[in-house]
DNA sequence: ACGTGTGAACCGATTCACAGCA
DNA sequence: TGCTGTGAATCGGTTCACACGT
């Protein structure tokens, strides 16, 4: 399930960077209360992380602290960013664009991690051109061309599962490397692919489960 | 990170839990195209999940397979359905409804998993009395007082992160058990309360990293 | 002395391999 | 024979413990 990844020398596991941008947040959150210099210990304090786990995360990138003293929390904030690839604007595209998709296009989260929805495809030819949070809804047909000409690297999906794997296909096939899936349905993608699953279903039957034991 | 739970002799992890809300969507897209019985080879196929892990994550539960034979669709169901709880109606509540939590109330996909947005609440009185997606935003006043009579187990946060931990806090005091959490910010709970995290921040820079690496 | 960086030990989850039942 | 259920082996990520730089 985990994604392994390779970097040179060093291999670290996608939870690793996950954590790295739970990292950074913190960083962001004590750099605005005046916090220069940090050790591990305190800046994992509040974050479910211990400080070793925090130190051998950083450790893959280079580990820029001082023995004795800790990190600097501007220079922390620099290299994640740029670890990351946060500190550039990135264009991406949205396919689907029903209830969620609709609530996704209105959401205007995404600016504020430097990510701009694009474009946004839908098969239904009654749904091309009219706009939802300000996107213009193209056609499916559209899609292979648009993603090359424009380099784009990144998509949401959120199309019903039925279709999710033909569309996931389709859009490796136009030059997409990272997928943000939607749909409730495991993708079957090449191994250069990376996907993530925000599996509402499944989160909200884990809490179920849960909630049912006493 | 994950919960551990333990049940009776059985223990597993929260993995296995969301694992069997997969095999439970994928079962049901089985009966509907007529099959009754099937191995874990097949039902596994296209989960990204091993057979052997499928079988020893029913085991947790009893193990409902014929050797030899494979297991009933039907009663594979039937099982799963009952080891989730999702066989039954669960009332939930959402906390903060700006942009993501009118979102969520807009997202009628709920319903198709037995859950219900009750009761929504903000502490911005100016919003109170108004309606999201047919559920009435109520006052944050109310929340301890309408969770506790009315017995609910589960809450949706989508709130802003600094006040997300107090929220938490309160929720649990009021007999909230189960948590999925949409603020970017890490909640520290008791142990027997469950918080699935869903953070948006994090999977996107997890994408855009991913995609940085050419 | 203090806190980082990291090899070694640990631990839990996944995978292997096969005994056991239809 | 076929496929499940499960102890044993394996694998990878987390934690421990400490050497090292400041």
């Amino acid at each position: 399930m985990n994604k392994k990844i390779n970097l040179g020398k060093k291999h670290f596991s996608s939870e690793t960077i996950k954590r790295l941008s739970l990292y950074l947040r913190n960083s962001k959150r004590l750099k605005s209360q005046g916090v220069d210099v940090i050790s591990s210990d305190k800046l994992t304090e509040l974050l479910n992380v211990t400080p070793e786990q925090f130190r051998k995360d950083l450790s893959c990138f280079g580990g820029f602290g001082k023995r004795g003293v800790g990190y600097n929390v501007e220079r922390l904030i620099d290299e994640i960013e740029s670890i990351l690839g946060v500190n550039q604007q990135w264009d991406i595209v949205l396919v689907g664009t029903g209830k969620l998709g609709s609530a996704l296009l209105g959401f205007e989260g995404f600016s504020q991690f430097n990510i701009k929805i694009k474009y946004a495809f839908d098969s239904d030819e009654s749904k091309v051109g009219k706009s939802r949070g300000g996107v213009k809804i193209d056609s499916i047909k559209n899609m292979k061309r648009i993603i090359k000409s424009e380099n784009i690297k990144i998509a949401l999906i959120s199309t019903p599962p039925d279709v999710a794997q033909e569309v996931a296909s389709k859009l490796v096939d136009s030059g997409i490397k990272s997928i943000l899936n939607f749909a409730p349905r495991i993708l079957n993608l090449p191994e250069d692919v990376l996907v993530s699953n925000v599996d509402m279903a499944s989160e909200l039957e884990s809490l179920i489960f849960f909630a049912k034991q006493k």
